[in-house]
DNA sequence: GATCCAATTGAAAATGAATGTCTTTGTCAT
DNA sequence: ATGACAAAGACATTCATTTTCAATTGGATC
């Protein structure tokens, strides 16, 4: 989906709420949509401030909430103490493995572990909501270079 | 495992490692031994100060820690922004559903997907380390009240 | 364009989990 | 009993996120 059409559907929830347009939450709701990392708050703040240096830290923080309130953007929570957001996905759902040496993200979806899940949750007698799965190891760089360059962990990045 | 063979691991550790046996660990380490939910730090804290009034809030923090390193507790987030720990389970590895509503855990433990977990890694060029999967959903009674008695949130309980 | 009012902003303060600091206390080998 | 040093407990600090609140702004209405 492109950015403009994103925005439309942000201004409908928008006026649908009662809320307002601001010039602060577009200018945050448009640099998050030409975003395609999971991109942190402060990179996100840091990013939005190169134009308009004195937005502020909860705007930011309002904006994104609101975001992931009307499905434009998922926060995702890696273990890194830090809320990270992305982009609602074109291809529909899916799940992450992170490097934890370097930070690395990758994507990946699996019909097959969806299904499993699914089966599992009916079996329990759960009505499942949402599932979080997260693969965390070392990537193909950090295993090569495994016992050496400790430490990075750059998570993300702007 | 009986809390006694734990208690006799966690003493080589403390050994091994230079490190000294106190009252208040042994009696935070015993507590936490002899639980069998996915506690967290405040309600063992207030479990152990039934005994012992005066313990120290950092004093848990740093038993749990302690214990997690030596293998014999797992910390586990369920998104509520507290830490839970449970202890190492007879039976391996097993993941969790979570009610959103209740808090209720349940437990499950699913090759098939571990399976294809791995497949999945290493297709993708990782190599694992360890992985989350938590699926978030309503348990059989809060289906069956939708609607009514909201949000309770009990996650655990001591 | 002026007016009104609720939504919004930004700065600063507050929160809350977790960790660090520091002085006193406890453990344990000698 | 003594000394060395780990650990306890009280308190401060950190860090991400939320709340507070006075000042500003959007946008509907006149
Ligand atoms: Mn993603
Ligand atoms: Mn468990
Ligand atoms: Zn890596
Ligand atoms: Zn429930």
């Amino acid at each position: 989906m492109q950015p403009e059409n994103k925005m439309d559907i942000l201004k409908s929830y928008i006026e649908a709420k009662g809320l307002k347009s601001t010039t602060q939450r577009d200018f945050i709701a448009d640099t998050f949509f030409r975003t395609n990392t999971h991109i942190s708050l402060d990179e996100l703040l840091k990013k939005v401030r190169r134009k308009t240096p004195n937005i502020g830290y909860a705007t930011v923080y309002r904006t994104m909430k609101l975001l992931t309130e009307c499905g434009l953007a998922i926060s995702r929570q890696f273990g890194d103490g830090q809320t990270r957001y992305e982009n609602l996905p074109e291809d529909g759902h899916h799940d992450h493995i992170i490097c934890t040496e370097c930070g690395k993200i990758t994507e990946f979806a699996n019909v097959e572990i969806e299904a499993l899940q699914e089966q599992v949750v009916r079996r329990l007698g759960f009505h499942i909501q949402y599932h979080k799965l997260e693969l965390y190891g070392l990537c193909r760089d950090c295993s090569a270079h495994a016992g050496r360059a400790p430490g990075m962990h750059a998570l993300g990045g702007g």
